[in-house]
DNA sequence: GCCGCCGTTGGAAACGTTTCCAGCAAACGG
DNA sequence: CCGTTTGCTGGAAACGTTTCCAACGGCGGC
C-alpha cells in the first residue's frame, strides 16, 4: 500500500517537473510581471502551470467548468450576472480555447487546407491571398503545404496537412495521372476543389487556357504573322497542355504549321540561345507566343539582347499578365488569367459544400461542379497592335 | 435501473445517430468503394465511425491501442512480427494520426504561426515562401492570418491564430505603438519573430533601410541631383520611417534641402497629378526617390506618360527590386531587398528559440537577437549610370 | 532452482473541451 | 399547497492520443 502511495507521489512529482519545463520555455517571452497576480492564490497549484484553461477560469470565478464553456460559446441559458462575473474571469486570465480540445470532440477545425506547388509563384500566392479572405469569412484559418509540383513531395505534405483534419481542401494537383493522389482523393473524408487544374472526382475551379491560346494565336495570325513559335515549358501541366492544344488548333485552321519548343528551362541564358537558335534557322519566326510567365519574360529579355524590334520584326503575345506588363517598351500584349478569382470561387465553393455550420445539407451536385473562368486578351503593343500610342494603358 | 439502462440506450442512439450524420457528410466525396472491407467484419460498429483511430487499428491487428502507439511513433520496443501486423493494418485501413488529439497531449503542435499584413504582396509572399521551407525542414506547417497592417484586425486574427496553439510566431506587426498588441507580446507563452519591422521584446530580422536610403540618396547626389523629390507612402510603417530617415540625413549631409512629399496613396493617377504639380513649381525636383514598390511602379508611369526622359530630365530609384525592373527602358535603378533571406531567417531564428525536439535549453540571448541584413543598391541607369549599354543585365 | 533482469505488452490516466443529463430553486397554474 | 414548468448550474462522459506503470514470460547468473 505504502509503495503505491509513493508510486503516485513519483508520478505526480515527475508530472510537476514537466510542467514546470514547459511552463518554462513556453515563458521565455513573458519573464515576469504579467498579469499572473491569480498565480500566488490560495488554491493548490494542481492546475493553472500554463496556459489557462476552462478550469482555471472557472475556479477563478467560483462555478464549474461546464457553465464557463457556455459562456465562452455565446453565453445562452446563462445569467447576466455569472456572464459578468465570468467574462471578467476569461479576461484577467487571457484565457484563450484549446483548438485542439475542441475539435477533439469532433466538430469542425475551421481550418482549410491548400497545397499550392509554391507561394513564392504570384499566380499561387494571389490565389491564396483571395482563398484566405473567404476562409477569413467563415472564420477559417488556411493551413499552407507546398508541393513544388513534385508528386511525391505532394503526397507526403498532403499527409502531414491531413494530420490536422482540415475541414476541406483546395489543391492545385502537380498531375492527374498520380495514382496514389487518386486514392486519397477517392478516399479522402473531406470535400476537395481543385484549382488551376483538374483532378478526377474533384470539383474543380479552372480558366479556358484552351480557348484563350487559341484566340492568342489567331490574333497574330490576324496580324498576318505565319510562322509563330510557341515556346512552353513544362507540357506535363494541364494548364501548358491546353494551351498547346489551343495553339495547335489554330494554327491547323489558318493553314499553318505548328511550330512549338518545349524545350525552354527557366533562366533567361536559355531563352536567349534557343531563340537565337530559331532565328538562324532558314525559315525564322516571325512572331512568339509563350505559354508561361518565366516563359514570356525570358523571351522578351532575349529580344531585346538581340535587339529585335518588336513587334515589327517580331511579335510577341506571352501568358499571364503582369504589373509592369504595360510600362514596357513595347507595352506586352498578354493574355491575362482572372488568377483572384480562381483562388476565390474555388474556397467559396468548398465552404459551399462544407455547409453553413447548422447541419444543412449541401447539394450533392457541388462534388463535381467544374468551374471555368474567362481568359482575356489583354491587347498591347507587343502584338502588332497600336495600342502604345498615349504610353501604357491604365 | 431499466430507466437507466433505457437513458444509456436512448444516449448511445443520439451518438450513433451524430456519427451517421458527420460520416454521411465527410464521405460526399468518397462514396462507395474504397479499402473499407474491414468495415463489414465481425466487430461491434461500436467505433469505426468514420476516420479509423488507434483503437480501430488495434482492434484491427489484434493488439493494445498502446502498442499501436508504439508502431506508429518509430516502433522502438515491439517485436519484429508486432511491428510488421500492425503497419499492416495502419495500411489497410488508412490511418492517419489525430494531430489535435497528439497536441492535447502537450507537446509540440509543428505549427509555426505566420501573421502578415497581406500574402499578396509579392514581399510578404516571398518571405512565407522561405520560412515555409525551414518550417518544413523542421517538419511543421504554416498557419497563415492576414493584418492589412489594420491593428485591430491583427489582433483579432492573433486570437484566432492563437487559439491553435502554434509553437511559435512570425509576425510583421503593424504598428510598434499597439499597445494591446504590445501586451500581448509580453504574455505570449511562445516565442515571436519579427519581420521587416522590430517590435519591443521581440526577436527581428530586419534590412538596413535607413543605410540604403543613405546610400541611395547619396548615389543621386554623387550624380549631381540638387533637388531631390522623396516620395512616401505610410509614414506610419517602420522602413518607410527609416528610409525617410536615411534620405533625410543624406539631403543635410548634402547641404541640400529635404523635399518630402507623403501625400502619395496607391494608384497611378494620383501619383501623375502629384509628379505633375512638383514639376510645375518654380524649383522643380531633378531626382525622385520612391520610398515603395507601388509608388516607385506609379512614379515611372507617371513620367513615362508626361513624356520626361529618364534620367537626362528627371533620375529615378525606387525602393524594392522586381522582376523586370531590368527589362525596362531606361532600366530601373533600384534598392534591392534580401526579401526571401529575412523569411528564412526569421524561421530560422524562431525554430532556434524553440530549441531541438529534445528538451534541451535554447540560449535565452536569442530572445532579443536583432538581424539587421544588408540592402544593396542594384545601380541600372534610371539614376544616370550608363548601365544600360549592353541592355537589361542579367 | 530461485532471483532478478530484460523485452514486450496492455491497462488506464491525463490532456481541455463540449454536451448530455440531472439537480435545484423559483415561478406559476391549478 | 402541490405539481409542473422554466432557467440556471454543475458533474461526468467522451473525443484520440501519449505515457507511466504493472504484468508476464523467458533467460542467465548465483
Amino acid at each position: 500500500m505504502t509503495v503505491k502511495t509513493e508510486c503516485v507521489f513519483i508520478k505526480k512529482a515527475r508530472k510537476q517537473d514537466v510542467r514546470e519545463k514547459q511552463t518554462r520555455v513556453q515563458r521565455m517571452c513573458a519573464d515576469s510581471s504579467g498579469s499572473a497576480s491569480w498565480q500566488q492564490a490560495n488554491m493548490p497549484r494542481l492546475k493553472s502551470g500554463g496556459v489557462p484553461t476552462l478550469a482555471d477560469v472557472a475556479r477563478a470565478s467560483g462555478v464549474g467548468i461546464a457553465t464557463v464553456s457556455r459562456v465562452v460559446n455565446g453565453g445562452v441559458n446563462v445569467s447576466p450576472e455569472t456572464l459578468k462575473k465570468v467574462q471578467r474571469a476569461v479576461r484577467r486570465l487571457g484565457y484563450l480555447p484549446n483548438h485542439a480540445a475542441r475539435i477533439l470532440k469532433g466538430g469542425r477545425t475551421k481550418t482549410i487546407g491548400l497545397l499550392i506547388p509554391s507561394i513564392a509563384d504570384s499566380f499561387f500566392s494571389s490565389c491564396a491571398g483571395t482563398a484566405g479572405e473567404v476562409a477569413q469569412a467563415h472564420d477559417s484559418l488556411l493551413l499552407f503545404a507546398e508541393s513544388n509540383n513534385d508528386p511525391a513531395l505532394e503526397l507526403s505534405n498532403l499527409a502531414v496537412l491531413m494530420q490536422h483534419r482540415p475541414d476541406g481542401l483546395l489543391l492545385v494537383p502537380s498531375s492527374a495521372s498520380n495514382r496514389a493522389l487518386r486514392l486519397f482523393v477517392q478516399q479522402s473524408p473531406v470535400p476537395i476543389v481543385t484549382l488551376d487544374r483538374p483532378f478526377p472526382g474533384c470539383a474543380a475551379v479552372l480558366t479556358n487556357s484552351f480557348e484563350a491560346a487559341r484566340e492568342a494565336t489567331l490574333h497574330l495570325v490576324g496580324h498576318g504573322r505565319k510562322r509563330i513559335l510557341c515556346l512552353a515549358a513544362e507540357p506535363s501541366l494541364y494548364t501548358i497542355r491546353e494551351r498547346l492544344r489551343g495553339y495547335s488548333d489554330a494554327m491547323l485552321a489558318a493553314g499553318l504549321p505548328s511550330l512549338i519548343d518545349t524545350s525552354l528551362a527557366i533562366g533567361a541564358h536559355n531563352a536567349e540561345t534557343l531563340i537565337q537558335g530559331h532565328l538562324g534557322s532558314r525559315t525564322p519566326p516571325d512572331a512568339i507566343f509563350t505559354l508561361k510567365n518565366s516563359a514570356t519574360t525570358a523571351a522578351y529579355q532575349a529580344l531585346q539582347r538581340l535587339k529585335l524590334n518588336i513587334p515589327r520584326e517580331i511579335a510577341l503575345i506571352g501568358f499571364d499578365d503582369f504589373e509592369l506588363a504595360g510600362m514596357l517598351r513595347p507595352a506586352l500584349t498578354v493574355v491575362q488569367q482572372p488568377i483572384e478569382d480562381v483562388g476565390r470561387r474555388a474556397a467559396e465553393l468548398l465552404f459551399a459544400q462544407l455547409g453553413s455550420d447548422d447541419g444543412s445539407t449541401p447539394p450533392a451536385s457541388l462534388r463535381r461542379t467544374r468551374l471555368v473562368l474567362p481568359n482575356r486578351l489583354l491587347l498591347r503593343s507587343s502584338c502588332g497592335c497600336r495600342h502604345s500610342a498615349r504610353g501604357p494603358e491604365e
